[in-house]
DNA sequence: AATGAATGAGAATTCATTCAT
DNA sequence: AATGAATGAATTCTCATTCAT
């Protein structure tokens, strides 16, 4: 269960190994049930050598949060693409995103899951990603407002729900597209078909493209003025 | 802290109230740091009754969450009106969604956020639920595609696609609307305004309707045929 | 699992059900692990009523002790054939036991096993009636010496000990004839066959016989002053 | 009441310490009435460590009794003159038998009461000791035979049977030379006298030699086809 | 005669964390 | 750089026992 030993590593390289150790522990187990000793023993270390690098469980668990945070705004960041139109950003962003979520589910769990639940100082940090993330969006549906030419049509209040839906709505598919057996971390095909017949996961960009088919689409007829009323 | 002490209670009514119990210490300590002494504290009983009755912290758990779930669909379903359009349906439906989860944070705190973190048993009792929702939801995107007279334009795996992106859209502004300072379970005023000026928290059935403008628009695109694609 | 409920039961007939119960329960359990609780659904009967007339789990055990250790002196003393010769009333009384403890196995589990394992009033308890049992032997070898007209040859000790031992034997061969699978209380024949050849559980006359064949036989030796020595 | 401290012991010597505090704890307490605690405090170790190193109360338990059980066959076989007249034989390993028991009353106590109380995978442990004993026995009875010329006078079952009296009568022999007022571990005095007066503890040799004089008389008789029948 | 409701006290077990080397 | 040895503080769960009816 337990990387190969090999003694004498430099700290940085045994820093990251139990980091990478932690992510598996945190994200199977939860914050409590992961014990330091599952921990040490998954990376290969002795419990001492855990506290003596990362101090204690929440400075561990703090700096998994941190590391895995800065890698998928990372992965988002670098997959956009820059001076495309706003749809063809936020299109490129999700593609990332989906991409970062399945090469990482455990990072992800311990994000999604995980760092949400377990009282302010971790949630916040969370939060704060999601945050940066939702004003990403955000931006991009105001700079697709006025790309279209429509001002003031839709309220701050609005456009940031908008944000907020479909940042949900992301992470919904995200979690729907890596079906996890939960305990069949063999099967990691990731054959891309082009065809829409059903398969095992999803390519990322086929499920951005699910979403912005559901997502763009709606945001261009409510800039269009087609509102949607209770008493239609 | 805890409620007020009455001795000799018929066991059904304690039993609701040691839910009620340990819904709230559930959603706002996690599973695994709620304890059964704090549980039993907030009930007003000591621990061995909450064995008694519950049986176990894995049983009470398991309590919480069936009737929490069978709450939050029994809310959707009644709020439902039954013979109207697909879209008024869905509306009614994503009202009463939002206005039970306002109502029973705690309660959807632990469906949402703990319940899915806690291995198999827990999490398969939510996932049949929110299941039974995402068939729901599918349904009524089909039943609105025939509607509008568009046979075979969306793929079946499309449209579940479509309904987890709706879900987890409203499952992201449910927590977006609620949100909690955590510990200031003190400010619950829900006067409602019909202006379209930000609040505190918005009505139900405005949330409901941003969701709707957002959502039903980009699906009465999507079947006509207007897709969204890459390359655009 | 439990008996048959009836309500309004005289008090004598309830405590010989309770009595019952715990006999069986302990013998099963042993003492600590046999909760009052267990008792008390085996009695079919509510706990409290076991409290109001047995008064407590040490009461309870006490009772339990006195009435098999009772029940046991009086199958054996019934047993045994008052004018007969000693050695054959050493074979009936030892009859008598094998019979009794056969046809008994849980209560002679609680006196055997049980009781003697748990502290000062409980083993003590059974002590005496062992003691009683042993007096007894005592005596009959004694008796047995004076017939065969052999005075002083042995010493009191000895006899104690050659007594003692004859119980131990006697106890021993009870366990062996009885062997429990433990869990079948089903195969409960005992059909009596006059061969020689083995059987399931040999009749208590057989099992007698085969005692006095071995200790009988070494007494009369031992009283012609034919003594085995180490240097033999 | 515990022994005297000394930290950072090496893990071998810790788990002999931890394994004597649970022979004397167990065997004045049984086993659900010894707690944890008080056998941690016996050996002078925090509770945790005696988790560390032998994990649960039931592998304590069963390290305890393996660890008693394969003394006593050592000791037993240990004594055995290997080449000597199986009656010489049988007597030496009495002897060590009961030696054995009255220097480890506590390890005795635990085989004998305790562990034959408590379930199958203790019972077993021991009844597997037991019958190794008992067919150790077997054999040096049928050897008897054979030396002695009588060649199918004993009928198998009766041998076995002959067998387990013998082992009930040492058993029964060692508990009544060990006489236990159960709270005075202080007078420990092993005098040897050569006299044969009564004495507080008699001698291992002279306990055998009483036992010798029983068994392997009666033995003899029965060889020469002197058996005891009821009518007599 | 009988019981549903309730609890104080204690038991096994686990964990984050430190010390001495 | 790294670890074997060790523990204080919880936590889940059980049980004998009582009270009010």
């Amino acid at each position: 269960m337990s990387a190969v030993k090999s003694k004498r590593v430099p700290r940085a390289v045994r820093e990251q190994q139990m980091l990478d150790a932690a992510v598996r522990t945190f994200a199977r187990r939860g914050y409590r049930a992961a014990s330091m000793d599952e921990i040490a023993e998954v990376a290969g270390v002795s419990k001492p050598l855990v506290y003596l690098y990362l101090n204690s469980k929440e400075e561990l668990f703090s700096a998994v949060i941190r590391r895995e945070s800065a890698a998928l705004v990372e992965a988002v960041t670098a997959a956009v693409e820059p001076d495309a139109p706003a749809d063809r950003q936020l299109w490129s962003g999700l593609t990332g995103f989906f991409a970062h979520t399945a090469e990482h589910p455990d990072g992800w769990a311990v994000l999604h899951q995980q760092a949400r639940t377990h009282g302010e100082p971790f949630a916040l940090e969370v939060a704060a990603m999601r945050a940066e993330i939702v004003r990403f969006v955000t931006e991009l549906i105001g700079a697709a407002a006025q790309e279209a030419g429509c001002v003031g049509e839709l309220a701050d209040r609005e456009v940031a729900g908008l944000a907020h839906a479909l940042v949900g709505a992301a992470e919904s598919l995200a979690e729907w597209a890596n079906v996890r057996t939960d305990e069949d971390a063999s099967a990691e095909q990731e054959q891309e078909q082009e065809g829409e017949r059903g398969r095992q996961r999803p390519a990322a960009k086929d499920t951005a493209a699910t979403l912005m088919n559901f997502a763009w689409a709606g945001l261009g007829r409510l800039m269009d003025g087609e509102r949607w009323a209770p008493e239609a």
